[in-house]
DNA sequence: TAAGTTTAGGAAATCGATTTCTAAATTAAA
DNA sequence: TTTAATTTAGAAATCGATTTCCTAAACTTA
């Protein structure tokens, strides 16, 4: 605020003097509590709107202990997935009259840290995380918990750090997306994955073996491959498959970045897609639709997930008093576009 | 916070107890103030690492009436210039150890006040606001120089109301860009546009008049449309340009996705981009770079628009007392890609 | 050494809303 | 009509950090 300027805020006891009131009367009348009358109440409300008051949460968050506040921590929001999080945990608060503050880790655990600092000094009463991938360590979370903050673990989560936690069903969803290449003729599906430390990955991982277990498909060795969720790396590590000798005839991918390197390195390569090459990434990108030929993908439904994450905190955690640490899985769905599709028709979705 | 669990927090007073001097010193000492030596301050430092102590905002809001915390609104936060902007923002932010709130309108005049609200509540400092579509009024930003929070407007501002404004050159840079398409060999450009009563899409469609003025072209009435920012609307008066009796070689867009409406449009109706065809749009979102071919478009630099936003706040603001309103322009660069190039060869940029 | 100046630190008021406790007023029950 | 129960409203304490004012000690300077 400018302290040049000297006009003071309306509080409540500007609105109690100009109805004739008591402050704490007027705190009971605008917080709808019951020991005040409806005359007064509305009296009150009617003053406060003439006034042009604004509640102070400074004010009541020191009395109260509690901000009616959550904060979120991505690791961008730029990314579909988040943004659509992000989405549904908006709606959700605001039905439930909460503020929410956004915070983004950038994919650095110092960055992650300062926004758990943060969150603490702003008296958020709950945050809901998902962890950068340089995350390894969960003295932060402690943190949380030790400032008697409530800690929802989404998406990225640290399964040795007891929170509750709600993930996608990610190793379902790369055995579906893998069942599905298969039934549409694919047989040599190699696996482009992400760090094998983090869970989202490992599950992926294990889905897709699992899908090839079952089918039992012969794989090379080398069609599995780790750290290649970025375009560029899976581009380059596209094309070293397609000049081996054994070359892949489709691709599961964790992440539509690398479904575009894929994408690219076909291209270049002169391979048709999905004729000759199959593709399928994961999270639903908004870019997947726009590639020619548009790229399946696996639909999360982030916008789901973030209602029920902050579900979590508005209907068990603040209505049950006991507190046990619930873990839920939101399913996904295969989005099978043209790069997946060389029997089938393609579908549409309405994704987001 | 959880009602049930006894604790409380770490406060000065706990501190000063466990030092052996007053609260208020101890206050000094974290504020790194004069008036305590440093001896004690080292002596606090070091006490209140033990404890764990946490600063307590809204306490310290409360007292000062400033919360060294900025917020801002956009319209959506996962569209590629926002997402930009917000991250320059907090760049900035971070430097000066401000916090930072994130909001999103959704293009919606009633989130828009909410956020406003909001922010109010939250005792912010300043207000960075680019505003929604539906956006007429201007009584929210009223209330935010009424409670006497600085109001930077950003991108969509509106210019009747009286703030520091800053915003790109979209006039400049969408002359640029039809420039660029004469350039090319293109001569007979159509423009979609977006509502007139903004004065973004005004200012590219008055920049687009005036590369046509200048260049002394021909365009029929038909060739421009106002309110043909999005890909299906884009996409079908395309159509119907196409199936004209004279049908246009080009393409300028006040967004990416109109451009991507088009493409749509010249491949269904068989027509090839750049070489019949040729399409810039605007903003750089990160599809232009993934479509076949990959579309031109305007960068608008909106990480740096972000930093200078804010710089606004903490340069001139912050430290000249005088408060005159500043008006800074972005200079934008148009991104040369595949579906506006029959001439030359297209560019690479480091667009992010 | 006396007087003046600087420095370090503390006491207490303050920000604005909430909440507890108490009392008066009203209604219901006996 | 009297007593008990219920409403309604106010007084005052409180949350935790900051800041103003004040005092005592330490240090200069003449």
């Amino acid at each position: 605020m400018n302290k040049s300027i000297k006009e003071k805020r309306v509080t409540i006891h500007d609105i109690a003097r100009a109805v004739g009131i008591a402050p704490s009367s007027v705190s009971k009348a605008l917080n709808d509590l019951p020991s005040v009358s409806e005359k007064v109440k509305t009296l009150v409300r009617a003053k406060a709107r003439e006034l042009n008051y604004k509640h102070n949460l400074s004010a009541a968050n020191l009395r109260r202990g509690s901000s009616r506040t959550i904060g979120v921590i991505v690791p961008k929001i730029n990314v579909a997935f988040f943004s659509d999080t992000i989405a549904g945990i908006e709606e959700t608060c605001f039905e439930n009259n909460h503020r929410l503050i956004i915070c983004q880790s950038n994919e650095s655990f110092e960055k992650e840290v300062q926004a758990v600092e943060t969150l603490i000094q702003q008296n958020v009463d709950c945050i809901l995380i998902s962890l950068s991938q340089e995350t390894q360590t969960a003295d932060h979370l402690k943190e949380i918990t030790n400032h008697h903050i409530h800690l929802i673990q989404f998406d990225r989560v640290n399964p040795d750090f007891d929170s509750h936690v709600i993930v996608n069903d990610n190793r379902q969803a790369a055995y579906n997306a893998v069942r599905h290449l298969i039934e549409e003729g694919y047989s040599r599906i190699a696996f482009l994955g992400g760090s094998e430390y983090l869970p989202i990955y490992k599950d992926r991982k294990n889905g897709y073996l699992a899908a090839i277990r079952e089918a039992d498909l012969d794989i090379p060795y080398n069609y599995i491959i780790n750290n290649a969720a970025k375009t560029e790396t899976a581009l380059a590590k596209a094309l070293e498959l397609f000049y081996s000798k054994n070359p892949p005839d489709a691709f599961f991918t964790v992440s539509d970045f690398a479904a575009l390197g894929v994408l690219k390195a076909a291209r270049s390569f002169g391979l048709k897609v999905p004729e000759d090459v199959g593709i399928i990434g994961f999270s639903n990108e908004a870019f997947t639709e726009v590639t020619t030929p548009t790229l399946s993908s696996v639909i999360q439904w982030g916008k789901n997930l973030g209602k029920e994450a902050s579900n979590i905190y508005f209907n068990t955690i603040l209505k049950e008093k006991q507190e046990h640490f619930a873990t839920l899985t939101i399913e996904s769905t295969v989005a099978a576009r043209e790069s997946s599709c060389r029997k089938s028709k393609k579908q549409t979705f309405e994704t987001r």
